[in-house]
DNA sequence: TGGTCTGCCTTACGACGTAAGGCAGCCGTT
DNA sequence: AACGGCTGCCTTACGTCGTAAGGCAGACCA
């Protein structure tokens, strides 16, 4: 058949673009050494010769998506350099939020890895930039960073998720929230209150953009009063 | 020399509490089946006469976790049950932080598992109580809950740890930083900033436990002015 | 005394990351 | 044209992980 040697050689590159597609797809249980080497046509120890291990891999990995966060975040500034400094950060962290919807394994990534990937520090730069620019001090700043936390990345922290996956049966279910019902009255309330007045534009329970929005306006709201002048 | 067989049985509570020892001093990665039951005396494979298995340990981890955070509100709402909203949500998140500086690998565990452990809800339940008796409406009280997000479990997102370990030679350092400083001149003065004006009792540069309290108050300032009357 | 039960151990399998070395084809040199 | 090195990938093998399957000794009850 021919095509014996027509395979292009690998390169960091084509590693990273498949890992990441590989990831996409299949969550990142999937991504195993020999497992991309098959996705690639090749074998495991290949691998090494273009990345220095698994930590490499999964550096490359962040650096990727930092990367894809940063270009999000200059093609955010360059729409709304003019803006006030609230329009201009919350254009960054939901262009950072897009990102992450894109790639839903990229925020345990970046919170396991145990370094700050170097490619970061210039997407907050831009962030106390922004600050300063709108007049905050350095202190405020500085603590408005840490105040943002894992927003200003897109993603919130979401202990609460319903049990992603793992289907159990309605009735047991059923019983089970009966009987939470009962020990937890105020959490029942309040999904009876929020499941009825369907009156308003969210996308049912639970909307996670508008909730997202919601925390940024509090943490806005909560930093203009720290503004001086 | 005796002590044939003076050892007690297992059972699943001195499995676990030899997990979250081992944990607490060794770190999550030292938490291996074989590891563990070393640790008692045992061969690995009598862990599972007693557990279902790896996945049910961390399970048992988290349920500790969560006994212990539970408890702490507990006491937090028994001492402080006249007082406001405010109070009494900063005393059960504080609580909560000192569950987790205990156990530094809590964080990571929680918010790795699949699913909500059960036990968390009735603490959630808490809160929403706190909220709605200080006036809240259920549905702002929902995206309090949000807002909040692990601040409620006692921890922040630090996406930003100066590279926890692994301390790199202090000349390469030095130069990498002279060189990050042309390219971010904004981290670079809001670093300069705080480290001059050490006229304020905090604990240096990122103390964690200030950072803490002001985002909570940074939240709190913003849901007051959502509050109905 | 003989069974069943309980509690732990032994052995083994497949997956993982990766260290060490081999082998074929291409390159520029002579 | 012959040759030595280099590049790019493969082969084999080791140690570690979680865990399935079954064995074996002592305790207990009939």
């Amino acid at each position: 058949m021919g095509a014996r040697k027509p395979r292009d050689p690998l390169s960091r590159e084509r590693v990273l673009v498949s890992a990441i597609a590989l990831v996409d797809a299949e969550g990142m249980a999937a991504l195993t050494m020999r497992r991309l080497a098959a996705e690639l046509g090749v074998e495991a120890m290949s691998l090494y010769h273009h990345l220095p291990g698994k930590g490499g891999l999964l550096d490359g990995l962040v650096d990727a998506v930092v990367t894809e966060i940063t270009s999000a975040a200059d093609r955010a500034e360059a729409d709304a350099a003019r803006a006030d400094w609230r329009a201009r950060l919350r254009l960054r962290f939901l262009g950072a939020r897009a990102v992450m919807l894109r790639h839903p394994w990229a925020p345990a990534l970046l919170t396991g890895r145990p370094a700050v990937p170097a490619g970061l520090y210039v997407y907050y730069d831009g962030i106390v930039a922004t600050l300063v620019d709108g007049g905050f001090s350095y202190r405020i700043a500085h603590r408005a960073l840490h105040a943002f936390g894992s927003l200003a990345l897109g993603f919130s922290q979401e202990v609460f998720q319903p049990s992603a996956g793992e289907e159990t049966d309605a009735e047991a279910e059923e019983a089970e929230m009966a009987a939470l019902a009962e020990r937890l009255p105020h959490l029942a309330a309040m999904v009876a209150a929020e499941t009825h007045d369907a009156a308003d534009p969210t996308l049912g329970w639970c909307d996670s953009q508008t909730e997202f929005e919601f925390t940024l306006d509090l943490l806005f709201d909560g930093l203009e009063r720290h503004r001086p002048r």
